[in-house]
DNA sequence: TACTATAAATAAGG
DNA sequence: CCTTATTTATAGTA
């Protein structure tokens, strides 16, 4: 998890020994053919754990490595989904920004050259061929946006402030709209979901 | 894996039995802290490996699912490497261009509404794809989005505030910093630019 | 980079 | 949403 403490994993090793692990035989992951998912529930759940997945996957990059993320996940019905860090904007921006310059190492499409996902191999086809790996010179501790921080223009960081302050606002926003939806669902006791 | 066939699964159990298991007892995957990993080659290669893996897990989004993804990682070097289907180009092009038009909602970076009015030239293009029929029928049963939107729930948000304080405190201490040195700069040498 | 022991993600079914 | 059974992803080592 992205999210982590060190007083939930005691915790759950107390609880480990007590959990009856009530055996309901039967089902179980199974390995899929990478191929779309022809049953459509199936497909819209597969979509929806899958995404989340990703996610979070996005998100543990981040935080384990320092790095700045934007996924961009488009459902087959169109419907748009986005996380970032900070901000897919932001990514976004910069990633638009290099585009002219080349120290770009792309994967599965980019500027041109369109390797299929459906082509079978995501795993050596689509990853990059870019193995110009590490010629990084141990900065030691200092991601680059921050030793970079220290060039920019005041506009430039008041423009970054700006964004981190979007950024925080629009959260705040967003659980505060989910916090009161699921009291008012709970309030509504008696009814079915709320229709949103 | 995101390359799978049939004829290879008969492979696979052909092979397992004789496979031989050298037991080089010891190592083994660990549980990590979600912080950032200190020890510099190993935050290298943990990017290294999970950058990896998250571009497989895209892809296999793609397939599976029929959806469009870009992705785009910046390392804390400021190194880029992106992931789309079809093209991350597009992909992003389409994101922007939604967020012009009405401002949906988000959920901190997440847009989670409807789109599709135009003419879905991606879906032919795209994504592959879609026997025209099975594409239509979302009216019966509950919205597999709802469940979605649900599942963002405290745990998502959750991560999310915990990598929004992190950046916070890194941009906030960078520029207070850098702030501070500034105008310690400028009281002290009044008007003249102090070389770094 | 290769490999193993484990931690995680997730396909199915409830 | 849950839980379970497995498949995958990977942290730590050599």
């Amino acid at each position: 998890m992205c999210s982590s403490s060190s007083a939930e994993q005691q915790q759950d090793q107390e609880a480990e020994p007590i959990r009856i692990k009530k055996k309901r035989n039967g089902t179980g992951r199974k390995k899929i053919e990478m191929k779309k998912i022809e049953k459509n529930s199936s497909r819209k759940v597969a979509f929806s754990k899958r995404r989340k997945g990703l996610f979070k996957k996005g998100c543990e990059l981040c935080r384990l490595c320092g790095a700045m993320i934007a996924i961009i996940v488009f459902s087959p019905k169109g419907r748009v989904y986005s996380y970032g860090y900070p901000t897919a904007d932001f990514v976004i921006k910069q990633f638009q920004s290099e585009a002219d310059e080349e120290n770009q190492y792309n994967v599965g499409d980019e500027r041109g050259s369109i390797s299929l996902p459906h082509e079978e191999n995501c795993e050596t086809d689509c990853v990059s061929e870019n193995s110009a790996t590490e010629e990084e010179e141990e900065n030691e501790e200092v991601y680059w946006w921050e030793e970079d921080i220290e060039g920019l223009e005041l506009e430039e960081l008041e423009r970054r402030r700006a964004c981190m302050e979007e950024l925080r606002d629009n959260m705040a926003s967003s659980l505060e709209e989910i916090m009161e939806r699921r009291f008012s669902e709970r309030d509504l006791l008696g009814n079915d979901r709320v229709p949103r």
